[in-house]
RNA sequence: GGAGAGUUGGCCGAGUGGUCGAAGGCGCACGCUUGGAAAGCGUGUAUACCUCAAAAGGGUAUCAAGGGUUCGAAUCCCUUACUCUCCGCCA
């Protein structure tokens, strides 16, 4: 969430940012009221301590004259305390409404986009950033799209998934299952090689985490929620990992800080339908490979070009078409400032399917977090977050197997050769 | 799941109603000392918010979290969470 403080600092980049949103003048109002709260909050918060040092001072006095044996005057001060009470308990409860009410209108606001995004209210919108330069894939009449390909091949089962959990949970099995390791073992190898430190953190997490990285209260309804325990499903390693470091004050010598983890990434996608949710396109849960980095403000976005040049080694040696776009206003995700998204084209679908999305939030997730780092003069300031998918196996899967797809079965790229340790995907 | 013990600052650890944001130690930083280092000596060393144009200064809160008793709570009471030990269950 964004700090008061910049919102008042920063009024106009504030609106401005929201117009990118698409905010209408109505629903920029926000920002008027959170600093009308934030002063109430103030004022009450001075009126309130002005009163607690009253209280204690004369606490203390009541402690000395006792010891000095003064009792009377001492039940005199008592009971001139014991007047302020009241007024204290008035103050203390409004003060935890107004910072109450100051959060609530906070967690409401979106991150400030950075000034390259573009206006624009869909996907349509997004800007291509990076096109594909060479020759789209073209495949043979007779070319099918993935989910017929698994059936061909016995790669996945849906039916069974929608047996054993529900629509949208894929089985994966023989060489299928086997391609899904070899894929999370390929990306893992190159994110350490890329040095980054590998987690395995737990699948679920508490309100806190979630509250944290921004998914509560934003996307509520789309996270799997084990009720009984209060706990739920993650929708992306970002959550547990970025959350590593919360309320953590790092040394500047500590940047950049950098984890990938793979997980499982569970997502109730609620309202999606349609022929663009056919096969592993859009799934409940799926595996995902994911790197962040915690990144000292003055070289955030430097960082983030290096995270888009490590998405884009991948997808060179999986030997996959992509694109990059820019993500614009309306497309951009609440909590970030900027955000890649990479689209690998699949050729039997005749699409681009999202298969990366890499993301600077600056201030955004370590202000919840309270995730800071000391300067030389040992000023503490918020940190910056980024992190990126790298990558998201299901819709990798799918293009594979529809580009890759020969009268004699499906290639295997040379990258994951080693990994699969077969170089084709056979009928059996 | 049951029983018991515990949770204090970066770490260890003292503290059972007032002068305690908290002794002492370790660590860390700076200075002195030294040819240099170690040792030694000295000084400093939490976070957030409010106030102040800013700094200085002042104030408030925080001893796991929340609530209560009291003029006053790290200290007493209640609730919750977590940790450890034992039992149960279990990959």
């Amino acid at each position: 969430m964004l700090q008061v403080n910049f919102i008042k600092e920063n009024k106009e980049r504030v609106l401005n940012g929201l117009k990118i949103r698409n905010y209408s003048e109505d629903q920029l109002g926000v920002i008027d009221e959170v600093i009308a709260v934030d002063e109430l909050r103030k004022s009450t918060q001075t009126e309130l301590d002005a009163l607690l040092f009253e209280r204690n001072s004369l606490s203390k006095e009541v402690g000395a004259l006792y010891k000095a044996g003064k009792r009377d005057e001492a039940d005199g001060i008592k009971a001139k305390v014991g007047q302020l009470k009241e007024k204290v308990e008035t103050l203390q409860q409004q003060l935890k409404d107004k910072t109450e009410a100051l959060a609530n209108l906070l967690y409401t606001i979106p991150n400030v986009p950075h000034e390259s995004v573009p206006g624009g209210n869909t996907d349509e919108d997004n800007e291509v950033f990076q096109a594909w330069e060479k020759d789209l894939p073209t495949l043979t009449e007779t070319a099918l799209p993935h989910w017929e390909l698994a059936k061909k091949y016995d790669l996945f089962d849906l039916e069974l998934g929608n047996k054993i959990a529900g629509a949208g949970f894929p089985l994966y099995r023989g060489q299928g299952a086997k391609l899904q390791r070899a894929l999370i073992n390929f990306f893992l190898d190159e994110a350490a090689a890329a040095g980054y430190e590998e987690i395995i953190p737990p699948l679920l997490v508490n309100e806190t985490t979630a509250r944290a990285t921004g998914q509560l209260p934003d996307k509520e309804g789309q996270m799997y929620h084990a009720e009984k325990d209060d706990l739920y499903l993650i929708p992306t390693a970002e959550v547990p990992i970025t959350n590593i470091y919360r309320d953590v004050i790092l040394k500047e010598s500590d940047f950049p800080i950098k984890l990938t983890g793979h997980t499982p990434c569970f997502r109730r996608e609620a309202g999606s339908y349609g022929a663009h949710v056919r096969g592993l396109n859009r799934v409940h849960q799926f595996d995902k490979i994911e790197i962040v980095q915690i990144e000292h403000p003055d070289k955030s976005y430097e960082t983030l070009n290096v995270m888009l040049e490590h998405v884009k080694s991948l997808l060179n040696k999986l030997e996959l078409p992509y694109r990059i776009l820019r993500l614009c206003g309306g497309d951009l995700g609440f909590t970030a400032a900027l955000t890649f998204d990479f689209e690998v084209y699949s050729a039997a679908q005749k699409r681009w399917l999202e298969v990366s999305s890499v993301s600077n939030f600056e201030t955004f997730q370590t202000h919840r977090m309270k995730l800071r780092y000391e300067d030389a003069n040992n000023k503490k300031h918020l940190a910056h977050t980024l992190n990126g998918s790298a990558l998201a196996l299901a819709r990798i899967f799918a293009a594979l197997l529809e580009n890759n797809q020969t009268e004699h079965g499906i290639k295997i790229p040379k990258a994951l050769q080693a990994y699969t340790r077969f170089e084709l995907i056979r009928n059996k």
